[in-house]
Parts: structure tokens; sequence; C-alpha cells
DNA sequence: TTGTACGCGTTATCAG
DNA sequence: CTGATAACGCGTACAA
């Protein structure tokens, strides 16, 4: 590594002369000014960062926390915010807690063991003294990852902190239902079936309530059979869509794509047709969705829209922009759009 | 961030004594060794791994670049990379290019650019003392991304460095074209239609080059127009497929599964169906080849084993087993697997 | 057991 | 204008 040092060698002068030139100290005479950018172009010089951050405040560095980086949602997500800091002039590093691959969707279950992750890589951030941290969990839920004390600025995505020092961006989950339900009502469907995750799921609860206002909006009675819980995977959706057709439903709305693929196999396997024997939507829009045949009705997650919105929330924090709260809670939510394909049919 | 010095203070101790007991060095009496360990558990004090590195020699910590993270391929490369270097005890850190992001396909044509990119990078993981570097790249091409005289190990992965320095782990290309020609041939075709990327690209030079093998083995003439070259779209899939099927070829070889989802469109289109009118076949093993109807068969990625690899490479270094050189030119080419699912039909 | 110099690269301060 | 030097933070190593 090229050091501050060996540049003030090779040119003959002191490391102080250097650094003064580097940070633009105009008392330097032409000269050596020119003879000392030269070197540092041909040695491709680079300051060191961590080194700069011991003696200024600020490193310019924000550290992402990924809960697990093979999530489809997560690269997206850390994608954005990174793109949004390049531009205000901040680098990013990642730390990934692999929680999905280490236990499966059990993660938030023991407290304890989920410490033991997340302790050490937030450890991890604070030794390389990043000004910020950006959490990105798997999916909603809760989160107590940073206690009050915390010392550094952090933004929560996806899960909620509840505490107005941790600000949350969200997904408009209740406001995707109800779109989403909306949709399918004025696509004249009235006897709408759900499969979903399970009851104690943030993302599942929202988008029932959401299903459900859009349901009584139209002064339609809500009828908790035609919710299916699930895992959220493929299976689930067979098995919901064996469920809800016998029931009579004339579309079914999935609250991930992976469950309408589940659902798209029932009806393969019994030579029904979407649309037209039944209609089917998804949630998510993720890639598969543009290569089911019919292509899948679904609704874009704001993922960018979350990262883009969490960085913009740190930085500003960060370059001390006190006065704007975005409200009390220190809670956003961004909603989601309906992407209309193929996979609804238009009753009468 | 708790420090040495406070775990010190607290307990009335020096922090040598801290240290020492944290150290496993002995000269320490059991009582002011239980009272230190139970403050330092209350306190959950982790040492700081910068400081820790500023002194010993090895932090410990491995960087990973990538090159882009929303590309399918990386999640999965760098999951497993990050998997083995926790089994043996390593910290991962990672860097995101955002190439694709920023220049969408072009990102080799222009040297410096990606060198303003790239140093960066580079400089921030040694500001943060890596032990060790591993590269993820996009797609495989030829990589000088590591000066000779570049001062901490590092492997490749997907890229070929050409240098025993710098060892590479990437796909055997040559034999995923060749197996899955040969399960073409098995299946009972002899005129199959390739659709790749550009002749310049790595994957399809290798790829083709498979292709030719095999059809040699079985002493079947080459013809090189039933090659569409492209840019791995699906939009190339759809184009591909146009002209191939006009050629009368019993299968499609497509060199990823994207582009067979073109193919799919322009079946679809034309009411054609596979496999019943034509076989059709990927490479990649994304996600979306499960949900293909038929469901796709395709050429799985060692993605995995990749990561791993290049982690065991790197760590086996770093660790100091030099003996061991997995052969002289430092590269090691991993099999991709044919996943058999429905789009391929036995004929006669 | 403890005190303390040392390692790192940079910036701030002040003297020349 | 230029340079010498302290300070930054934290953990380690070694002498006391």
């Amino acid at each position: 590594m090229v050091t501050l040092k060996e540049i003030a060698k090779r040119c003959d002068v002191s490391v102080s002369t250097v650094s003064n030139i580097l940070n633009g100290i105009p008392k330097v005479s032409e000269e050596t000014r020119q003879k000392v950018l030269q070197v540092i172009r041909e040695t491709g010089y680079q300051p060191n960062y961590i080194a700069q951050g011991l003696r200024k405040k600020k490193t310019k560095l924000i550290g992402i926390i990924a809960e697990d980086i093979s999530l489809f949602s997560t690269p997206i997500i850390i994608e954005s915010i990174m793109s949004y800091c390049e531009a205000k002039n901040y680098r990013t590093i990642m730390v990934n807690l692999r929680l999905y691959a280490r236990w499966n969707e059990q993660w938030y279950h023991d407290e304890e063991e989920y410490n033991s992750v997340l302790n050490p890589a937030i450890q991890e951030l604070l030794s390389i003294k990043v000004d910020g941290i950006i959490y990105v969990p798997g999916h909603a839920r809760n989160m107590r990852c940073f206690a009050r004390d915390f010392k550094i600025p952090a933004v929560m995505t996806y899960g909620y902190t509840h505490t107005p020092e941790f600000p949350s961006v969200v997904i408009d989950d209740e406001k995707g239902g109800y779109d989403m339900t909306e949709y399918l009502l004025k696509m004249g469907h009235r006897r709408i079936g759900i499969i979903g995750g399970r009851k104690d799921n943030i993302h599942m609860d929202k988008r029932l309530l959401g299903y459900q206002r859009a349901l009584f909006d139209r002064q339609i009675f809500y009828n908790p059979d035609l919710v299916c819980y699930g895992n959220w995977d493929r299976e689930c959706g067979y098995e919901g869509a064996k469920i809800l057709i016998k029931k009579n439903v004339t579309a079914i709305f999935c609250l991930s794509d992976v469950i309408a693929g589940g659902v798209y196999d029932y009806l393969e396997e019994n030579e029904l047709e979407a649309p037209e024997d039944i209609s089917v939507v998804g949630f998510d829009d993720q890639v598969i969705a543009q290569y089911f045949r019919p292509s899948l009705t679904t609704a874009a997650l704001p993922l960018k829209e979350i990262g883009k919105k969490a960085a913009e929330l740190l930085i500003r924090s960060l370059d001390g922009d006190e006065e704007q709260t975005e409200n009390q809670s220190g809670e956003v939510a961004l909603p989601c759009s309906v992407i209309i394909r193929k996979s609804v049919k238009k009753l009468l």
C-alpha cells in the first residue's frame, strides 16, 4: 500500500506538505504541488481511510448488515443503498449474517444465538469506524438489534424498530394488499381466495388487513374461509389452490410469486388454465413472474425505494440536517405497485 | 464501543491483565480471571479487530470484491465463500463495485474507468488490513485486477488471471458444453442448434468448444449455421428460435436459462410445444428454470463449489500450507451438472 | 501483575 | 512556504 510517507520521500518533501496538497490547503508553491500530484498519479496513491478516520471524526463509510444476501430482496436493497451513498460521496461496506443459510427460517426464535451472530458483525463495523449502519433483514418483523444507547446512527429497512432514534423504512404491506385486492375487484372478482404465510407474520397480517379493507370499501363481507395460511413456499400454493378452488373462488391472491408458482402447478395438474378458468396474482414481482405462462400479475416491492430512502435518512442524519424528521415515529412506509400482466381475467 | 481499557477500569486491573486473560496467558490469579471474564460477559465486550491487526500480523479478515451483487451468480458464490471462511474462523467483509448497474454490460471496455472504481475498493480493503482478497466477477473473462506486486494473497473466481500467484477458480465451461450436448445426443438428437452470447465471450467460446467435441466424438459434422450469437438475453432466444426452427433442428441448446425463456416465447407464439415439437435446454439453472412449463433441463453452475474452493485456496495460503499447489497454473475448473427436467424429448 | 512503548497512516499544530 | 512532531484509538508485547 502506497503511503503518504512514501510519496513524501519520493518527492523530497515532508508528509505535511503532501497532506496539505491533498487537502487543498493553499500555502504550497505551485511547483512542488505539481510535482507531488504527479507522483501521486504515478503511484496510484489512495489515502488509508481507517487512518484518516483516526484523526478526523468521520470516515465517510457506511456499514450495511444483511441478514442474508441469498434472499431475493436483499441484493436489490443493498444495490440501491450503495448507489445513493456513492452519489453522496459515502463509501459502503457490507457484512452478511447468513441467517437464512444458518437456521433456515427459524432465525428469530432464538434471541441468544441471534445475538451471537449479530454482535460480532456490529463490532466489526464499529472497529472499522463506520459513520452509520443500515440493517437489511430478510423479511419484516419487529427488530431490537440496536440497543438504545447505540452510539452511531442506524437505519432499519424492512423491519420495525418502533423507536424514533432508529428510523424504519418499510413496505406498505397494508396498502399493497389493498391495491391488489382493489385491482381484482375492479376486474369483477368478488370471491377472492388468499394464500400467504403464517399467522404471526407481519407481511401476512398487513396484506390481509389491506385485503379486508378493500372488501369493506365495496361492502363485501370478509370470509375467513377463503384465507389459507402457509409457509410462503411453492408447496403451500399447490395445497392452497386445491382448497380454494373447491370453494369456488374466481381469483387467488398469492402473497408471494413463489406461492403462485404452486398454484400454477395445481392448475396444470388439473388441466385448468389461468386466467380462463381462474385468475391468479402474486406478490413480490420476482424475476420468475415474467416467465410464468401466462405471465403473472403481481405487486412489485419498492426495494430500490427502500434502499434509497434508508440511505437518505442515514446520510441526512450524518450530515446533520437534524430539522428534518420524516414523522414522529421515524417510520416510512413505501408503496408497492401492481404490475399487470396476463394472469387475471376481466369478469363480464 | 466497549474497549479493553474500560474493562480494565471496571475491574480495577490493568489492561495488560485483561489482555492476558483474553489471550489465555496463564499468569493470572483465578480470582481476577473470573471477575474479569464476568465483566466481559456483562458488557458484551468484543475486541477491536482493527486495533488487533495493528500489532498482530493477521486480522483473520477476508475481503470480498463483488463486481455486482445484483447478478444471480454472485450472492451464491459469496454465501459459499462466507460459509467456508466462518467454518475456518475467518471473518469476511464485502465491497460491491456495482459494475453492472454502472455501465450495463460494458464494464470491461474502459480500463481506466474500471480502475477508478476498482482501486478505491481495493484500497478500502487494504485500509482495513484484510489478510486476503477474493474477487467475484459477473462473468468469466481475463482479469488483470491484481498487480503482480500485490502484497496480499488473492484468489479469482470465475475469471482467468493466467498468473499462478493469483489462482483462478472457474467454471468448466468446455465440459459443461460437452456434457449437455452429449445428453442431447444420447436422447437421440443429431441436429442441435445453439443460442449463446457474443463471439468474444469466454463462456460462449468454451461451451461451444465442448459442443463441438461432443459432436466430434460421435462423428457428427459441426455445422456453424446452427450457432446463433446473441446477447444472453430473452430477446436473442426468441430471435434465435425463429432462425433455428427454420433450419429443422430437433433441439435447441440455450447457453443461458434466460435465452431459453425467449425460445419458449417463440414457441408459445407459434403454437409449438416443448418438448413435443422441439427440445430445449438451458444453462445456469437459475430459479426461473424450475418455473418454466415444461420445466427446463439445464446445467447447474458449480457456484457453491467455486466459492468454497476459492475460500479454501485463499485460507490455505494464509495459513501457510505452501506445499499444496493445485496445479502449476493455479487454475481450478469445476464441473457443471446436467439437471434433467422435462424440456427434452427422447427421439425414437 | 502492572506500566508503557509500539504499531499503523493521517491530520493538526506550531515552529522555522 | 515547509517541516517536525504530537495525537488519534486500541490492543499487544515485553520489561519491570
